[in-house]
DNA sequence: ACAGAACTATGATCTATATCACAAAAGACG
DNA sequence: CGTCTTTTGTGATATAGATCATAGTTCTGT
């Protein structure tokens, strides 16, 4: 982890819906409780377990939420920039419920808890963006446990893979952010299974796999999956 | 569905821990903004897909949060009173992202969405208590997800039954509120492993079960079952 | 009180995916 | 560059739980 340390939030251009609503003295508040960092691949930005006084934000890079089960860790979701994570540590224990782990590099604000509850319960605006953020993050988690409950593993790749091309990288082909290994922890599967679906969806011609690259050659068959599970 | 219709916050018994943090003048907000209902066993409080402007606050009774999935409903939570439903539709688009419906006899009020905006953007301590509220609502579900994910079904019973026995009744002999059928749906399996599963606890003297009426007997057992999946 | 519906019970079979076992390939690093 | 670790590939086997089929039971409305 590297400490760029001061930051500032005045003419950050990654700055959240949240904080584009606060007004001069709150972006000081801001500012002035908030400290940079940046955490190369794989790294943990928190652990589980952990105290913590901070809530982060997410200014670029790729992120994975995961937390221990009772056999084996488990990738909650997966958080594109910008973003808030950790916002649950706000309750009263302030121990993090979860890990978070660089997938790629990865620039992160931390902001101190109590400077966060401070501009809630100051600027209703912000509260209100704060909430429409958690709300969307709950409705898409739902979504996303309904399809992991309900799809057989062809479907939940599938998923995976479009979730990939669309929302994080934008494009049809991308270097895999993600061993098998983890991609299997994401979409609830082993390993094994995992590379066997590759191999099938690759076999079958919707996808090209060179090395950690992967195109996605059939879209439309890979949503029909999707779809059917 | 009855309607009680008026209702008055001021002098409500069973108010939320944020509308305890309104002042008179927010009170009145509330209270002109506000309808009662009440709803019997096995009625929807609102349905998947339905426009609504309203928040939802279950008062007493009990609630079933489910969503259609690709292959069938799925019941996302079972929400004690009290507690606000609903809050995603303060999000844009207003439609319903899951549907509530009733267990038991359930009291509910009906906030319209644009007061409790108002109340969020007013008053920072009304936000912060909304913003736990939700928080405690996310790591529940949580693990809850990974509990479905990775236990197999004894465990996934054991855990629904603890739940209700624990969380819900408050004691560890209790009318089962749903069905079977429905009970697979909350633990993601079908009706007769259900059956199966139940049967074989009760079978190994870990419950005891008279019609719809279930005994939790040997709690610690099925706690471990619960922990070794 | 009775007919129809909804719910529960239970056995027989099938299947998706985990597990196990091993090997090859690719990265990491002194 | 070679060793060590991590990651990927693939077959053989096992199994939890779904699915199918059939009946009995309890609830509900008239």
């Amino acid at each position: 982890m590297d400490l760029p340390g001061q930051v500032n939030c005045e003419t950050c251009r990654i700055r959240s819906c949240a904080v584009e609503v606060l007004d001069q003295q709150e972006l000081d508040i801001l500012k002035t409780n908030c400290a940079g960092a940046v955490y190369a691949r794989n790294e943990r930005i928190f652990q589980q377990g952990s105290l913590t006084s901070n809530i982060a934000y997410v200014k670029t890079g790729l992120v994975k939420i995961h937390k221990n089960g009772p056999s084996k860790d488990q990738i909650l979701k997966l958080v594109k920039p910008p973003r808030f994570i950790g916002i649950p540590t706000v309750l009263g224990d302030r121990i993090n419920n979860y890990s978070a782990t660089a997938l790629l590099p990865t620039t992160v604000c931390f902001i101190v808890t109590s400077t966060f509850k401070t501009l809630i319960m100051r600027n209703g605006r912000f509260a209100n963006e704060v909430i429409n953020s958690i709300c969307q993050d709950e409705l898409t988690f739902y979504d996303r446990s309904i399809n992991q409950m309900q799809k057989q593993i062809h479907g939940r790749l599938a998923d995976a893979l479009l979730f990939l091309a669309d929302e994080i990288f934008e494009a049809d082909s991308f270097d895999l952010p993600l061993s098998q290994s983890d991609l299997g922890d994401y979409i609830h599967a082993t390993r094994e299974s995992v590379t066997r679906t590759l191999g099938r969806l690759k076999a079958d011609g919707l996808i090209q796999v060179k090395g950690k690259n992967i195109k996605l050659t059939e879209k439309d068959m890979l949503r029909k999956i999707s779809k059917l599970g």
